[in-house]
DNA sequence: CTGTTAGCGCGTTCAC
DNA sequence: GTGAACGCGCTAACAG
């Protein structure tokens, strides 16, 4: 690969002019610009990255790093990080915490030893201060993603979990559901939880009895499936919800298990969903989080801050769409059930 | 940031013996070793990869450019490469083609200005011949994945879409099938090229008709779209073979559109598949390509290369897995039907 | 308008 | 067993 000192005796300029035709960092010469550039045409020179970042202390690349590669909510959120990355010029340097607190540590270290201008961050359920500690030291621009912490220093995107979760509810609520089975999960992540909040806003607003309603909670799916299974063999529940797209599957295999048939004997409704539900049966009813926005939000909120640090921090929630489908809506009462007491 | 001026200052040697401590490039007597050691954890000092980049020449990163993000098999292939390069200490830079030569041409770029010490690439559809150039200009060390090419000068990974169509095929054939609609999409591309080949191995050594077979060729899937409804309004086909998911869903879409049921109406069977498939209906047979094993496997050719340049170019297929299911299953053939001629 | 020079932070000879 | 000095390739400050 040739150099620029190459370039430059080519032309017969120095090597600071050469830098400058190719950084249009200051006026030169129409001829010995044309000089120039012939002779970047004949060697075939490009600027090493390298070198040039380490001269001007910065790498025009971004870090991201996901909690879940495998999961196609994150999937779609790195879709968008790159592609938001990719027409400001930046480079991605993808790194994958699969929910391990050791690994997302030595992910984030590692992105920093290579100076990354900034960080988009997924962080893991149980992740480690040490993260917050080694942030601290270098502060470097950094926006949270999907899981949105109180307080934290930074920006962050998330989605709208609490008020989505409140018009889903809400929707089902008025098809006269009042008996439901929520699947919550490991409600020690943000999201999870903030959805479970969502759910009992709707509950409590609408003077519902939340004693009719039964909570699955925590991060072991063995026991959220034992929990399906006994609270399906009890009975009464018109209305499965579930928090998130592995926590559905889950439910669904519950429920096949169960013989229990969706939306014929249950209700049955989901964040995060399936794709192209709607080619197969049942097409289930979904509160669709706009990852891929999300990550290109992310890197928005990134640029805003290398552009005018010293900001106070700023949350984006983005809105989530709710697609009803026939898992939720082909649900009938039966002519005798109890669909609660309408009190309002 | 602390450099390693600093922790030899305070450990009070020079940076040379700071700089073999932490390589372990050469002995250090231990008093001295413990006191640089000492000054590390007092300064919190992490090696700049940067400037280590710059002087060893090399970045200890590597390159991955595919060609649709947003596809669930990539995003996996993303996750195996990832998962495969950290393993390694690589770290990974990611970025998206989508189809696009010219995006391809300016990433392939970006990863070579930025010196990564391999690249592996899942090409586009009508790459240029302007990456070739570049790539033999340079000559890093290269993978192609998924879509292999005859005679390409480096190592490729791919899956075994030949065989994997042919034994899907056998398996129908012998289910009585005799009149197939092949959705087969842009046979330009290597990978659907290669399962065409593989449908027409077995109905050519199984001695079937092709004329009583009918093909769906080319990369626009409103033709497609519009071949497939034309195709079931003309009717006497008894299975649909997809030869990818994005197909797969066109394909669904104009069953679902023509009114013709799956499986009650025809059979279906495609590649890639969908997730979670035995959970809805009907659930799909499908050929299952081994996406993250396919990207783990590319980074170990890479650095089979990276250790031993010069050995000839290898080709790695990974086997795909035939997943049957009620889709193909659960056809049932009239009793009046022609199944072909048995001329066996 | 252009050239000279001094680092960015590190790894690595070469000398002791 | 250790240190001094050089250079990886580039940009920015200073001169002219």
């Amino acid at each position: 690969m040739a150099t620029i000192v190459e370039v430059a005796r080519l032309a017969g300029v120095s090597t600071s002019t050469v830098s400058h035709v190719l950084n249009g960092t200051r006026n030169v010469e129409p001829s010995t610009r044309q000089r120039v550039l012939d002779a970047i045409g004949q060697t075939g020179y490009r600027q090493d990255a390298l070198a040039r970042a380490l001269r001007r202390a910065r790498t025009d690349s971004i870090g991201l790093v996901v909690s879940d590669a495998g999961e196609p909510a994150f999937a779609e959120m790195v879709h968008g990080v790159e592609h938001a990355a990719a027409a400001e010029g930046l480079t991605l340097i993808l790194a994958n915490s699969a929910e391990d607190p050791e690994r997302e540590k030595r992910a984030v270290q590692t992105l920093l030893e290579r100076r990354v201008d900034g960080l988009v961050l997924a962080r893991c359920a149980e992740s480690s201060s040490d993260v917050d500690a080694y942030l601290a030291a270098e502060n470097p621009p950094v926006v949270l993603l999907d899981r949105v912490f109180d307080g934290a220093p930074c920006d962050q995107v998330g989605a709208d979990n609490r008020e989505s979760m409140r018009r889903l509810t809400e929707h089902l609520l008025g098809a006269g559901h009042r008996r439901f089975l929520v699947v919550a999960g490991d409600t020690r992540v943000p999201t999870l939880r903030e959805r479970l909040a969502g759910f009992q806003d709707a509950i409590r607003s609408a003077g519902t009895d939340p004693a009719s309603s039964e909570l699955l909670e925590g991060p072991d799916f063995a026991s959220i499936r034992a929990g399906m299974t006994a609270a399906l063999g009890r009975g009464g529940h018109t209305c499965v919800i579930s928090a998130s797209s592995p926590l559905a599957v889950t439910a669904l295999e519950s429920l096949r298990d169960s013989g229990v048939s969706v939306p014929g004997d249950i209700a049955f409704a989901t964040f995060d969903g399936f794709n192209h539900s709607d080619l197969f049966r049942p097409s289930v009813t979904t509160v669709r989080q706009p990852a891929f926005e999300m990550g290109a939000a992310a890197v928005g909120l990134l640029l805003a801050r290398l552009a005018t640090p010293g900001k106070s921090p700023r949350i984006t929630r983005l809105q989530q769409r709710l697609e009803l489908r026939s898992s939720s809506e082909d649900y009938l009462f039966a002519a005798t059930a109890d669909t609660g007491s309408r009190s309002s």
